[in-house]
RNA sequence: UGGCCCAUGGUGUAAUUGGCAACACUCCGGUUUUUGGUACCGUCAUUCAAGGUUCGAGUCCUUGUGGGCCAACCA
């Protein structure tokens, strides 16, 4: 992860003035604060970068923090997640803490809020704050509750923490101002009654703390120097400031909240609220589904830590709306897995070859290159034989100067083999090819230096010896919405964008040392593009993912 | 009708803070290639508009236009 003379983001520049205008920098400190209500995904991963890029570069802790303010949606299995995904980006949290630690002092402050006049209880309606609290245009009105006294704020407000109130009767209000033009600072709620039990605390609370009163106090506590959020959040800078200056020690650092723009990609949605209901609508199979935009989904789909990183990093960091073309994010796995993945042989939609010269039964091992970026990759045996499989799409009868592949009467290279030159094909009684009879040339072998292997043939075909083939199963995906920003239609629904035909499960012909295949693995299928085995893969059964497919200049070229 | 934020190629981000608009991806064209992959080369923007300040404006000011956000006992 170098930072060399790169230019910075408008981040880094406040840091920067910051660092300039006398700030300690021994006084720096950041913190990535996830609710843990979902899994994260691709658009976590660019806070992640921001947050802990920033702890690197000015060499200053980062705390994982997770925001756990409502026990209706937060589950231990979303912090494990989290974690387990926050570690395998590559990043190091300095300390892990929770907003629940901080529910005591919270509550004391709450009182001291109280005390001051600041912050009273109020039992009416949702309805009634609703409409008491005007419009973006029209001023809001006072509660009737507004000024309660002291003491009876006190004793309520105890009454709501000691259970004595049903859910939804009783909040507590921050006494700002019904008439600011920020909406947020008309009397926001605190504190609400909720009888639940919560992942960490479990029922020591019944009342539990808003949004906007926990996350600036946590900052506050964990000494955060600088708070970074989405751009949805800017107006709760007003209210973090407030909320910041009832508590806030001069001689402490004040932590200070700016917003970058949420990353949005195209064709999929980064939202966990949309994600959530993906997988519970059973659209995808889990929060890990190939097909998510989450980390967890990205790590089985065969994405490496490094091409997220490089991802992140060259969409940066910025305040404008925008739209990612996944082109971005595919372009740096196969940058990556290009220099890292062993190229290996597998026949996806198979048609028989014959080699009508070759002799019956006889079998021979040749030698093939791992991967031709990689020096130090070495070589394999794969087997050849009589009857192979190649593509069915690598086979025409008949085709132009442009189909640099086998048809009749014409000759194609095998990688890593011989040259052979198709002489006739079989079809069934539906005129589908079935059998393709090909001769081949026995002096061509790969890599025997003979004048007929130094032989220029238009295409290299990829193949498999159908004798020794392993088969696999292969899932091939493609995006999960066919709109690319399927969540920004106001008079549709983005399940409406669901591809139906997102996920495609077929069988695969591999060379055979594939058998050893482990979870995990990612190779290349030459020609095809870069799969990595499944965690549903067995030794019985091997399950591949396609990751990304190469880039494909004979698509575009077969289409017109 | 109020407030806040934003505007640079098809996409994303830069521009030494007022000094020759750069980088990556995509697209298109080409070279190399036993992967139609990789690598390499080339083409593609006078910075939303109109004014203003200035020797000089993507950058500062004004107005306009366009887009986003703000009224959950969610975060």
């Amino acid at each position: 992860m170098s930072e060399t003379s790169k230019s910075l983001n408008f981040i880094e520049h406040i840091v920067e003035e910051d660092l300039r205008n006398s700030f300690p920098k021994e006084n720096l400190r950041f913190r990535f604060p996830p609710e843990p209500n979902g899994y994260l995904h691709i658009g976590h991963a660019s806070s992640i970068y921001l947050n802990f890029g920033l702890g690197l570069r000015y060499n200053a802790p980062v705390n994982l923090r997770f925001d756990d303010t409502n026990p209706a949606k937060e589950e231990q299995e979303f912090v494990d997640a989290i974690k387990r995904d926050v570690e395998w980006l590559g990043y190091t949290w300095d300390t892990e803490r929770y907003a629940s630690d901080y529910f005591q002092q919270l509550y004391d402050w709450a009182l001291i809020l109280i005390k001051e006049g600041k912050a009273y209880v109020d039992d009416q309606s949702s309805e009634e704050m609703a409409t008491q609290k005007g419009t973006p245009t029209q001023a809001g009105t006072n509660s009737p509750n507004r000024n309660r006294s002291v003491k009876e704020n006190l004793a309520l407000f105890n009454q709501m923490k000691e259970g004595k109130f049903e859910e939804g009767t009783h909040v507590l209000r921050a006494k700002i101002d019904m008439t600011s033009s920020n909406m947020l600072m008309r009397d926001p709620i605190m504190y609400r009654v909720l009888h639940k039990a919560h992942h960490r605390t479990n029922t020591d609370w019944c009342i539990y703390p808003m949004y906007d009163w926990t996350h600036g106090e946590s900052d506050y506590i964990e000494q955060v120097s600088h708070s970074f959020c989405t751009l949805e959040f800017a107006m709760h800078r007003e209210l973090y400031d407030w909320f910041l200056d009832q508590v806030y020690d001069e001689n402490k650092v004040r932590p200070r909240q700016r917003e970058f723009a949420r990353r949005n990609l195209s064709h999929t949605v980064v939202s966990k609220r949309k994600l959530a209901k993906l997988v519970e609508t059973g659209v995808v199979s889990s929060w890990d589904d190939p097909r998510m935009p989450t980390i967890s989904g990205l790590r089985r789909r065969g994405y490496t830590p490094e091409s997220i990183y490089n991802f992140t990093d060259t969409i940066g960091i910025a305040k404008r709306d925008n739209l990612i073309d996944v082109s971005l994010l595919e372009f740096q796995i196969r940058n990556h897995l290009n220099k890292v993945a062993p190229r290996v042989m597998g026949v996806l939609d198979p048609l028989k070859v014959v080699l009508t010269n070759y002799p019956e039964g006889e079998e021979e091992w040749l030698d093939a290159e791992n991967n031709p970026e990689d020096d130090n990759a070495g070589s394999r045996k794969v087997p050849f034989s009589r009857e192979l499989y190649i593509e069915k799409e690598d086979f025409r009868e008949e085709a132009n100067k442009k189909f640099f592949r086998l048809k009749l009467g014409k000759e194609v290279r095998l990688k890593n083999g011989y040259i052979i030159k198709a002489e006739s094909c079989t079809k069934d009684t539906d005129g589908n090819i079935i059998e393709v009879q090909c001769t081949y040339d026995p002096k061509s072998k790969s890599g025997s230096g003979t004048e007929e292997s130094l032989r220029k043939v238009k295409g290299t075909l990829h193949w498999v010896s159908i004798k020794h083939a392993v088969e696999a199963e292969i899932r091939l995906y493609d995006r999960l919405f066919t709109d690319e920003s399927p969540d920004t239609h106001k008079e549709k629904d983005f399940m409406d964008f669901v591809n139906p035909d997102s996920l495609q499960v077929i069988k695969g012909y591999l060379e055979p040392h594939l058998k050893e295949a482990k979870i995990g693995d990612r190779v290349q299928f030459q020609r095809l593009g870069y799969f990595c085995v499944d965690p549903d893969s067995t030794t019985e059964k091997l399950v591949f993912n396609k990751t990304v497919g190469l880039r494909d200049s004979w698509a575009k070229i077969a289409e017109k």
